[in-house]
DNA sequence: TAGATTCGCCAACAAGCGTTGACCAACGAC
DNA sequence: GTCGTTGGTCAACGCTTGTTGGCGAATCTA
């Protein structure tokens, strides 16, 4: 409840600036609120959701517990916070049209098969942050974190394998395996930590899952 | 602290019996044992380590919280004993010797690939009773959740791809490789519950994921 | 029948949780 | 300088948790 500020933005700072996006105050607390957010982010991923408690965190970021309230409402408004995630799928275009399609990625110049591509993505996103490893580990035991991850996969993912499935109607199933795949490795590798998926090396995991991403997005049905 | 009993075992029902299992005593309270355990199984299946709590779990086991401590001395010692699982793995053989190895399940008396015999297993695993969803469940966020999750990899999935890998040096990566994308199909299907990955059909999801399994487990390194 | 043991319930504990509201200090506008 | 707004701390609340010890009833042993 209680919207912060409701009726206190009537002087020039408000909607004078930039228009792009629609409202960006500044305020002093920016960096409190950053802190907390970060804060939360490796609680939440080392501990999941019921551990990682808000003393915890506003601990580890400098401030007071009720702080945590002030600026996010509950625990549950933190976690939806923390949990806003931009996979930034890569911007791929289909290139072939035999046997072997290939992608570009825009971003990386790079001219190789999608299954690849993606996985090298996936690599990425779980090793540059621990976001991701935050929101598996609360989804699987936290109704709205696993209600969080169904919606990344459905607007992020889908569309990418909806550039790629032969037929428009297999296109949640083909996205839903890519999924499986690629969450089950982060889930051996990154959270369970069995050694020997934490021991494949990078190359190895790419050689071994990009071609099974590729199959699941582009192969005919058995 | 206490062992339940010390210094009681000096009568007839203790070292009597069979002596194929080394202790039996058939104790008046094992209903209630079995009870507290199928009870422990659900709730951690349905809530993870965390929320579910031992009131919980005697509520629906119908006694009381501190018999749980009784018989199983603490939270983490009940977690134990509802995380012994035997995955049953088939008991199965080398026949081929091309390009597409086959093997016999002895008790379907079975002759397919092994990816679809090792795929269509799992599936009855997680299907015919919530276990593995209890432990996936509680691995994921606790420590020795994922310990166990460990031992059962090693004791029981690495044996099974130990009779497959072209090199035995291989044998771990390999079992690894087949664990993410198994796991991964359980975590989507039954943990998170995809929509997507729910509305597969048992046999599509053995068709895509056979193969999968199959090459992860007898092709050639790339 | 007498005694010991097992089984179960009850009441309580110390600790930790999310959350709240009162209060003080710094700042910005006029 | 004054005053409203913002940023932040402190102490406490009601509740739930894992865990403990005592006590009565049922059961087994003899």
């Amino acid at each position: 409840m209680s919207d912060t500020a409701q009726s206190s933005r009537p002087s020039g700072r408000a909607g004078a600036e930039a228009s792009a996006p629609p409202e960006k105050p500044a305020r002093r607390s920016d960096a409190t609120r950053a802190a907390i957010l970060s804060a939360a982010r490796e609680r939440f991923a080392a501990d999941g959701y019921e551990r990682a408690t808000i003393r915890a965190i506003a601990r580890d970021a400098g401030i007071d517990p009720s702080m945590v309230m002030r600026y996010y409402g509950n625990k549950e408004g933190l976690f939806a916070a923390a949990a806003e995630i931009d996979l930034g799928m890569p911007d791929v275009i289909w290139l072939g049209e035999g046997k072997r399609p290939l992608t570009v990625d825009y971003v990386h110049g790079d001219v190789r098969p999608v299954g690849v591509i993606l996985v090298e993505h996936f690599l990425d996103l779980w090793e540059d942050s621990e976001i991701l490893t935050a929101l598996l580990r609360v989804g699987v035991t936290n109704t709205s974190g696993a209600e969080r991850m169904q919606e990344i996969f459905k607007e992020q993912l889908v569309p990418v394998a909806a550039q790629y499935a032969p037929d428009p109607e297999s296109v949640p199933r083909r996205a839903a395996l890519v999924a499986s795949q690629v969450l089950g490795m982060a889930l051996a590798r990154y959270v369970l930590r069995f050694p020997a998926a934490v021991e494949l090396s990078r190359e190895e995991v790419i050689d071994w899952l990009g071609p099974t991403v590729h199959r699941y997005l582009t192969a005919a049905e058995a």
